[in-house]
RNA sequence: CGGGGCGUAGCGCAGCCUGGUAGCGCGACGGUUUUGGGUACCGUAGGCCGUAGGUUCGAAUCCUAUCGCCCCGACCA
């Protein structure tokens, strides 16, 4: 993409209604402008950042097994009634009446539409286990939205429901999606922590919630400082695999890790003291187990091998898609602006031409740009007529994790300058030498192809 | 939902107390000058002062109502 024929809006200084630093970047980087209390327009970078985040949930979804489908926003109230939270969940639910006066809702999450298409179309044990998921828009009216996109009352979310005939396989299923949630965190360049928590509203024995650490999170969070040393890494997994998605679930739950919603002092104070942290954390996501809770109320059985209807075992288990936006940025940025991930990077490589119009800068970015998108990148190359220092930061601002700089001055040495944004270490070098850096570079940071 | 604050140009703000017909910075646009970290100067455009009603000869300013937004707390992906 050329900056010239992009549309960037970016903004020199911080709009007032933006407190937290994701959210004053966000609006300073052109990425989102509000509409309302909590609902936002997505303006192209940040759009193109969601679907990079939105692709990688996709990518390690599908890797686990799990099926891609999507469900409407609004959904009619009878199915909310048949499971009996249409009265239970409140105010929250937005509720409309269509033109026939008929109840309908905007979809808050949907475990009665998935149950009520399981139950349609799957009768036998022989067609399970099944999870399938979705990455839709909710809408939860909050009393109190804030932050930006990351207590936003429309918010994008990814929300996957399994369904298995015993409850030792959707344990299973519990599993197999906390090794996915951890693969999944780790490579948008999060570590998110999983916690025990609270079952809430949704009900249920058995949940943990993944937090990020960061200071303007909205939980307070008790650990063992040992748990912040475990990654997942490049390890490989079956996910088919029982013995190996417990063992995941074990190493990385081994440790104390709560929210203050189950957090228990007598517990917590046994481990050594240098190693208990208090801290805040954002949610980003949160798994559960809740047995025949939807099944039995809304008739979602299966046959089984014995010829007996048995209501299936379910799981829920959701991450924000949008506050991951937020949470990256609070997790990432100095006081330049923001500082991506190279996973989900809107663009993997900025081009600064240090002086516009200059014969030989102009055909030197040029090459770098054609060369950069012939081997798969998608750079931003700042064609504009502006001072250097406006292409700098403005490429500080948006947060692109690497830059090459092109000038007449490097060019005559016949060299440009490649910059990390993270460290802000330069290093000269030819240009065909800086594509082959940046290829090594992406090697270990594939972009997602998505659903 | 309780408590606090704010709505004036695209963005950030001043003016309001002590009514007299709206101003500054950034940004945008046009020039000149610059060009390796937001250059300097000149000029231009842009506002029914959130909305409605009231008081007044006269309202951004005072009064009433209403809508919206932000922050703190209680609740939540």
């Amino acid at each position: 993409m050329r900056l010239s024929r992009y549309f960037l809006p970016v903004l020199k200084e911080n709009p007032a209604e933006a407190q937290i630093v994701s959210h004053r970047l966000m609006l300073r980087a052109g990425m989102i402008k509000q509409q309302a209390a909590g609902i936002y327009s997505w303006l192209p970078l940040g759009f193109k950042v969601l679907r990079k985040i939105e692709n990688i949930v996709h990518d390690e979804q599908i890797r686990a097994g799990h099926i891609p489908m999507q469900m409407p926003t609004l959904q009619p109230a009878d199915l909310w009634r048949e499971s009996g939270r249409y009265d239970a969940y409140g105010p929250e639910m937005l509720r409309m009446k269509d033109r026939h006066d008929r109840d309908m809702l905007f979809s808050p999450t949907a475990e009665e539409m998935f149950t009520d298409v399981f139950r349609a179309h799957v009768n036998s044990y022989k067609d399970l286990p099944l999870t399938i998921y979705q990455i839709q828009w909710k809408f939860r009216d909050e009393v109190r939205p804030r932050f930006g996109v990351m207590r936003g009352r429309e918010f994008y979310m990814k929300d996957g429901y399994n369904f298995d005939l015993t409850k030792e396989d959707a344990l299973h299923a519990y599993n197999r999606h906390l090794v996915s949630y951890l693969r999944t965190y780790e490579r948008m360049g999060l570590q998110a922590i999983p916690m025990r928590a609270d079952s809430g509203p949704i009900g249920g024995d058995d949940t943990h919630e993944f937090l990020v650490l960061a200071e303007t999170g909205e939980s307070e969070v008790f650990y063992d400082s040992q748990i912040t040393d475990l990654t997942f890494g490049d390890r490989t997994i079956n996910y088919d695999s029982r013995e190996e998605c417990q063992a995941v679930l074990e190493e990385f739950t081994s440790r104390y890790a709560r929210t203050d919603e189950t957090h228990d002092a007598a517990i917590f104070d046994q481990i050594p003291e240098e190693r208990r942290r208090v801290a805040r954390g954002i949610e980003v996501g949160q798994i559960f187990y809740f047995g025949t809770k939807y099944s039995e109320p809304m008739g979602a059985t299966v046959t089984d091998a014995e010829g007996n209807k048995v209501p299936v075992h379910m799981g829920s288990h959701g991450i924000g898609v949008s506050r991951l936006l937020g949470a990256i940025i609070e997790a990432n940025h100095d006081d330049k602006g923001i500082i991506w991930p190279e996973g989900v990077t809107p663009f993997h490589v900025g081009i600064v031409n240090l002086k516009q119009g200059d014969e030989a800068a102009d055909a030197a970015c040029e090459g770098l740009y054609a060369d950069l998108e012939a081997a798969g990148f998608e750079p931003l190359y700042d064609d504009r007529n502006e001072r250097a220092g406006g292409k700098f930061a403005t490429m500080d601002l948006i947060g692109l994790p690497w830059r090459i700089t092109v000038g007449p001055r490097g060019l005559a040495n016949g060299v440009v300058e490649l910059t990390s944004r993270r460290s802000g270490e330069s290093v000269e070098m030819a240009p065909a030498e800086a594509v082959a850096k940046i290829k090594e570079i992406y090697a270990k940071h594939p972009h997602p192809k998505g659903a």
